[in-house]
DNA sequence: CTGCTTCTTTGTGCATCCGCAAACAACTTG
DNA sequence: CAAGTTGTTTGCGGATGCACAAAGAAGCAG
């Protein structure tokens, strides 16, 4: 489980890109690489947080699952990402489960070096401020749909952000770079997998997307963007 | 404006609980006390953020507004809790609004000190990170409810947690501490006035709550939790 | 006290969204 | 290729919560 990541690929994440040469390869050389294939996961929802880790390569889905055995999407981690650092939070274990959806590839660290971490550059730090306080505005916001919206809209939101996010253009259609699910969807936007199916089915009807198993094509971005930001009716 | 707080009050907040003296006494000297009367606002959401603060004395609630003109209410803040730091985060602008429902009094300082504040004590900077932390878990909580419980399992959980943060026992009763209207409850647990209404109305045909304008009695903080837990049904 | 404003209660119809159920399609495994 | 697994579509009935409306209650100013 050595090291044997190239440094430019790293180098091109936003957490890195002010830190001077000798400081990146130092925290690279106390990182171990952990890899997993689609279903895996990095941790479980409440399991001791042992370690925090960036991804590299591939996709995760954080979920949680509430007592009565609900399961809702709270995000889903790109390459580049921060994830599990819980314990920076002064939690000890982890609020969530980390699963991939693609076989990933990801840098993991002791919780114990995370002031090392933070010591090595401030920029650390602050990144991970920001980092934080973005998810905390993108909580809101969702609160903030999930409150006014009706469930079309959001998803329309939700299908925008994953386009912006893991959209990967291809031949006039914006595809979504991960399988992802009906019930996925549904998970993130608090609805259901039979009306997420409807919505999609009515979109394709009018050609804003294109479906298939696991797969999503944005079409019209335009119309999309519409539907999302429109006044109600 | 000079500040004139008892020192002694300060001190009983978590944040400062374990700074030396002559640290709070320092942060205390730069702060600016500032008042503010039912109604009135400390800062308006989009506002330029200048300032950060901390509640002394009083209550506030911090709202947004959409686009289409729907207020959700983000969160309610108690004395003893930074708001407005939002600067901090490297945001220029105050995400919220931030309003006194009661006769509030505030410490501020200028965004610029925010570095020095943390030099001063690296308290702070744990302290902030967790008091975030915990914005986040809190919004990720509400996220899952909305997701997955229907409405009167919300406003329980919402009138239970500001029974805590904010109840006063009083004969067999806890007093919820400050004016808040079905409104203000509809905003908090993304329903309307009406609903939340009829809600309350019910409960206090049971004797679980009593209500009148602007106020709120819980009687049964057990019934209440067993409302709010129960799975569904 | 009187009128005004703000907050609350209550009722009725109606659109939305969910739950249940069943069939189908795609991918996987042996 | 057959059987099993997993994901998707669709229909229908019904509950939930919303919009609209109107009136009552409580506080406030003059």
């Amino acid at each position: 489980m050595t090291l044997k990541i190239d440094k430019s690929v790293v180098r091109s994440f936003s957490m890195f890109e002010k830190m001077a040469d000798a400081d990146v390869e130092h925290l690279l050389s106390l990182a171990v690489s952990r890899r997993a294939s689609a279903g895996e996961a990095f941790f479980e929802q409440g399991g001791a947080a042992t370690h925090f880790f960036m991804l590299i390569h591939g996709r995760l889905k954080v979920t949680q699952v509430t007592a009565d055995g609900q399961q809702i999407i709270v995000r889903v981690v790109h390459p580049g990402d921060l994830f599990g650092f819980a314990r920076a939070l002064r939690r000890p274990d982890y609020p969530g489960t980390a699963v991939s959806v693609s076989e990933s590839l990801a840098l993991s660290w002791p919780t114990e070096l995370w002031p090392q971490f933070i010591d090595r550059s401030p920029h650390v730090a602050v990144s991970a401020l920001n980092t934080i306080g973005e998810r905390l505005e993108e909580a809101h916001t969702r609160i903030r749909e999930m409150s006014t919206q009706e469930v079309e809209r959001r998803v329309a939101h939700t299908v925008l952000r994953l386009a912006r996010q893991a959209g990967n253009p291809e031949a006039s259609k914006i595809r979504i770079d991960f399988p992802i699910t009906r019930q996925d969807i549904a998970e993130m936007t608090g609805t259901t997998l039979h009306t997420v199916s409807r919505i999609l089915s009515a979109w394709e009807g009018q050609g804003l997307v294109e479906g298939g198993r696991q797969k999503l094509f944005v079409c019209d971005m335009k119309r999309l963007q519409s539907l999302a930001d429109s006044e109600k009716h």
